[in-house]
DNA sequence: CTTTTACGTCAGCCATATTGACATATCTAC
DNA sequence: GTAGATATGTCAATATGGCTGACGTAAAAG
């Protein structure tokens, strides 16, 4: 890991910077998720239950294949969690208007309910960190995480557009769905 | 890049920013914890293990308590992969010094190697985003994290100290251990 | 018509987490 | 020394969430 010390270290780098991020990413993550999960329990789902409540409420008539390349897990692990999901009245299915054999996903009223419950802590506790760290170190924060996304899906945030634009999540639709 | 021109909007903290960030971490932890677990894969281990080898490793001579206290996992799901891990040999456990009930763990060399291993593509994807996001950046970075961590574990990210201080990462024998 | 794509599902496996109960060694206080 | 708290380990039972591989269907695309 190169370790020249010395002047205006261009290699600022060093293990122990580096180390701090990664433990930084570790706690943050265990704590930002850590809330919800007690909520979940009593609908008797877990934190997948959750993202996929949160990306589809996020994306509505979002597709299968759109949502197993945000998740990174298998169509079999999704399928497991989406029926859950669709069975109780949460999310629904429609075929996509210009492909039938799409099932469009969207959030029931009851799903969009139970989607602001779970990251009502999230939200607070990440505007309490925005509001204590100034506008000028969420910029940072935003710049170094998307930098550590892989350049692939850094596009989800061409732009936070703070006028309120929805932000293109969807991806246009390229051959970029189902890599893995 | 501060996007905050014009008034100072106290509510700069509406909706579409806040999700953003939780996309952020979403994304950046996943990205960030994806890469080392096919190397897991090949030990026959998981995710859970390399937590260990982490913290052990930065940690030399960590309790069994403190490492339950940063993974907030029961003390059953920590024995089940530290066992492994000692019986593997990657860790070693020693009586406290202070206190003989308590089993001190280092690693081996063979766990610092594996360790090595698999933290070095990590190092490298902070250190690249680091780098492309510059100096300033690492700063709003490292503060807006350590706002979302809980209050508590905020202790172990004091400074940075860029001239080399090792940084007290073992939080002094106060009484905080096994919180939760 | 054939191929590819989008999606679903079945079966089986494994890792990781949980709770609760109990055991042991050791420290601390009286 | 005894009592109680602490640090750790362990057993059993259970649940979640991942995985692979195989197979099936409907529809789009050539």
């Amino acid at each position: 890991m190169a370790d020249v010390k010395g002047g205006p270290n261009p290699l600022f780098l060093r293990e122990e910077e580096l180390r701090q991020a990664m433990e930084l990413l570790f706690f943050a993550y265990r704590d930002f998720t850590g809330e919800p999960d007690q909520i979940l329990a009593d609908y008797g789902f877990g934190r997948a239950h959750h993202r996929v409540i949160y990306f589809v409420g996020r994306n509505p008539g979002i597709t299968v294949s759109e949502l197993l390349a945000i998740l990174r897990i298998t169509k079999q692990s999704l399928s497991r969690v989406l029926s859950q999901l669709v069975a109780d009245g949460f999310i629904t299915q429609r075929p996509g208007l210009r492909d039938r054999r799409q099932r469009l996903l969207d959030l029931t009223d009851k799903g969009r309910e139970l989607e602001n419950k779970l990251t009502e802590q999230q939200r607070v506790r990440i505007a309490r960190a925005y509001r204590s760290a100034g506008a000028e170190a969420v910029e940072g924060f935003r710049t170094v995480l998307i930098n550590i996304i892989d350049a692939a899906d850094r596009g989800r945030f061409d732009r936070p557009e703070l006028a309120g634009r929805p932000a293109a999540a969807k991806t246009p639709p390229t051959k970029t769905a189902g890599r893995r």
